[in-house]
DNA sequence: CGGCGTCCTCAGCGTGTTCACAGCGCCGAG
DNA sequence: CTCGGCGCTGTGAACACGCTGAGGACGCCG
């Protein structure tokens, strides 16, 4: 499964893409600000990002700077409403892979957006790292320092849930409805049993519990 | 009819600024000092701020710190003369959604605006800050002077509900309401209980008693 | 059909949290 | 100075929360 991070504050066309693009089988998730899209980026695990210039918080110039500042190698696609030359010219600068300006023909899109997949990202890792916890969705492997760990289904789901909210708390209500999916059937303690096998496998301390609030990834 | 709030103290530039934007079709009313807009914003109910960074009375940052505090989301567009790197994140740190310098192009201004406008209100809790006192919802934690605290589920909705109001003074009817939710239930005592606590772990005097009033966060 | 692995419930247990209570100190009024 | 009221705090008991081992239900495979 072909992950894609769509950047764009306009709502209609995130809409548009992200119907499109998951038509064509890729699983895609929205951002709609600056500062949101450069979280995704940064911690989602994404196989290509498809990048509006004019956002809200964040330009996309800037986003794609502190990107590869920070050595992530994720392709990128930007979509800009300018069409100078200057303007290509500083999104290619700033470390975009392609660039296409508005409006723009939805198959040459979902072409150059192949082209980019295709072409790959050399350093890029498409898992999700965490201290030295590395999930690889694709492969649904799980390695701790360099050591494989073997997960059942329900772990592997609760521990992927967790590893894209690294540091954050994460409330057992929440973790019913996104890793269990049937909040209702399903009894709040199931979250703890769970905890308690990923804590045997990765580490007692890798999971923490926040009393009364939920669990937390300690990163 | 779309409703902006205009927060510029230079007369020229807030009545050129009105004009304009009433020319596009929007309805602009203007506030000239920090306090009075703080105000306006508050109740005014307007769909999206324009704000000057350099006002009297009150900064435009601390502006829509407050009113991030207190939880309205109104989208806020800032001004500034300023352009340096870190101005710009100070002020999108502090609640902002979008970041423009003096001197800028009206069309820039506008398309932004709209932008803003299109994505609606954000839903964005940002990390709470008075003094050096730092709480993040999201992670659930709470550090002063860069020192993490530890805290129960109690203590931490308490001090939640004190730095969304930092200096001012909170009966203890209110924080029963609102803290414990049962107010009728409790005693006022445990409200100076939690109080005391939270004085322990946090310094004494960060949260001062009002005789016969209620606490107020020092800021 | 039996063995196996996974998922989840259940009940008991330990522990941290919450809060009532009561005594005391402080502050302000008279 | 005295007195009353308000707020502070140490103590302790009830409680809620989360952890864990045991085991039943279910599906899969030989």
């Amino acid at each position: 499964m072909v992950r894609l991070l769509v950047v764009e504050d306009e709502v209609r066309l995130a809409a548009a893409l992200q119907r499109g693009l998951q038509a064509e089988g890729f699983a895609v998730d929205v951002a709609a600000t600056g500062p949101a899209g450069l979280d995704a980026a940064r911690h989602g695990g994404y196989d290509a990002m498809i990048l509006d210039v004019m956002l809200p918080g964040l330009s996309g110039y800037e986003l794609v700077r502190r990107l590869r500042a920070e050595e992530h190698w994720l392709p990128v696609l930007m979509l800009s409403a300018k069409d100078g030359e200057y303007d290509q010219a500083d999104g290619l600068d700033c470390g975009a892979d392609d660039y296409l300006t508005k409006p723009f023909s939805y198959v040459v899109l979902l072409a150059r957006l192949r082209a980019l997949l295709r072409r790959g990202a050399p350093q890029r890792p498409a898992v999700l790292t965490v201290g030295d916890l590395r999930l690889d969705p694709a492969r649904r492997r799980v390695t701790r320092a360099d050591a494989e760990v073997a997960l059942t289904a329900r772990e592997f789901a609760l521990l992927d849930y967790l590893m894209r909210r690294p540091g954050q708390v994460v409330s057992k209500i929440e973790l019913l409805d996104h890793v269990w999916d049937a909040s209702l059937e399903t009894a709040p303690n199931a979250v703890e049993v769970y905890v308690g096998y990923l804590r045997r496998k990765l580490g007692r301390d890798r999971l923490e519990t926040v009393r009364g609030a939920g669990y937390r990834l300690a990163t």
